[in-house]
DNA sequence: CCGGGTATGTGTGTTCCCGCACAGACGCTC
DNA sequence: GAGCGTCTGTGCGGGAACACACATACCCGG
């Protein structure tokens, strides 16, 4: 685990944490803090969006939906990004469904607070960059990987990049669920997830996941968690 | 086929010609007219990036390479936008292959040039802020639709998106390079190929693609095709 | 403590695609 | 026009993941 900027404890949304004072003061007041709950839809793909989203504990998926059947996560967004990217990029629609993957508390900010941000050149807009970067190579490597992987590595870099976002070793997530994200069948998860079980990487059961040996499930997962990952850890420098 | 600007019969970049004059102006002398010719390697995974390229009527490959053997195209390039991106959003260094897939023209720039037009509010910036959007649409798109998607489809979708960036009905590619791009084996590509050729949508020989029926060859591609189109062509607007 | 809903385990066939192994087929050069 | 390299066609065996179909197992509320 990395350390993590905390206030009274609670991690802190690390994209925010790594602004200069006096800029975090400006923005301040546009800033609320919430509670997203797991299963809470940000939005839909075609929805107009109305606020972004600052994780501090929380996660937000980013899926692709083609048939209503079949989604396949294409970012993950924790306490080192922002959900509602297009906003900064000077587009007002979401062309991927954000679900809440992790219940936690995060910060938002209406559209038009980021959309008057964006048009001075401060830090946050430097930063948002950089993270638009980070996640275009996070959106990329994933692509590559569920093009190549197996199911089973697959599986093993999502639980990764899970555990690091909300910082826990345990977490409860069903299979269905992890089927949505990695775009296989339920099916398909249980069978990859028995398989990191009798290993003895993780164990599980109805709906809760603890991570038990770390080093060895980074090794059967494939690089390609080595490489998002540091991409995103490293963008904040 | 869309109607495209043009200089002396040549097709143009469509992102530098979508600059108000004043700003076009001022960017000439940072640009200079080049030829980029097929299987040239602009960037490879971890360079440093020295020139950005817009496009005329050549097309760029962006790739993700994972062994030696796999690679697998996350975005393309033509002229509706420029490769290089990363220097844009801050970062130096490619994560990504950049491939000459059609040779042709384009304009090039040096990344200080950009850097330093990315330093004010201008038309360039708030074109490739959209332009980031669009890249990150189809990365998006195309990851999903190589998840659901039959190689059929998606030979069907890149040859659509390939023409439509070269300008021509038909155009020169071994099925090998086509499956460095679709991530798929050679053989995959040749039995889809044959496929598309039996059902009289295209021809093909020896490299030579020809497009015989677009609206049936869209028709029997995904609409993956036409979510990537609309979010390229839409964004210049 | 009993039922119903949710989550998980397992089996059987099928399909798509991979890996390998060649066999043609065309085109360029000497 | 002989030879060689590149590109294309095809066949076979295997494996991964699919679709469908159930058989549990656990949890919670009445």
């Amino acid at each position: 685990m990395l350390p993590r900027k905390t206030i009274h404890g609670v991690t802190v949304n690390r994209l925010l944490a790594s602004l200069p004072k006096n800029e975090y003061q400006r923005l301040l007041p546009g800033l609320k803090s919430i509670t997203l709950t797991f299963g809470e839809v940000l939005y839909e793909p075609g929805d107009t969006i109305k606020h972004v989203y600052f994780p501090n504990d929380s996660i937000v998926s980013l899926l692709a939906a083609m048939s209503e059947r079949s989604t396949l996560e294409v970012g993950m967004v924790g306490n080192e990004g922002m959900a509602g990217l297009p906003i900064f990029m000077g587009v007002n629609v979401s062309r991927t469904r954000a679900l809440v993957q992790g219940s936690g508390s995060a910060m938002r900010m209406t559209a038009a607070a980021v959309r008057h941000e964006a048009s001075r050149l401060g830090a946050l807009h430097r930063l948002l960059h950089r993270y638009s970067h980070s996640l275009l190579t996070q959106a990329s490597q994933s692509s590559a990987c569920n093009r190549f992987h197996s199911v089973d590595a697959r599986l093993a870099r999502w639980l990764l990049m899970t555990s690091d976002r909300l910082g826990l070793e345990e977490f409860r997530l069903t299979q269905e669920f992890m089927s949505n994200m990695l775009g296989v069948r339920r099916e398909g998860v249980n069978k990859a997830a028995g398989a990191l079980q009798k290993d003895k990487l993780i164990r599980y059961s109805r709906g809760t996941i603890t991570i038990l040996d770390r080093r060895r499930l980074v090794a059967s997962s494939c690089d390609c968690y080595a490489i998002i990952k540091a991409e995103s850890d490293e963008y904040l420098n």
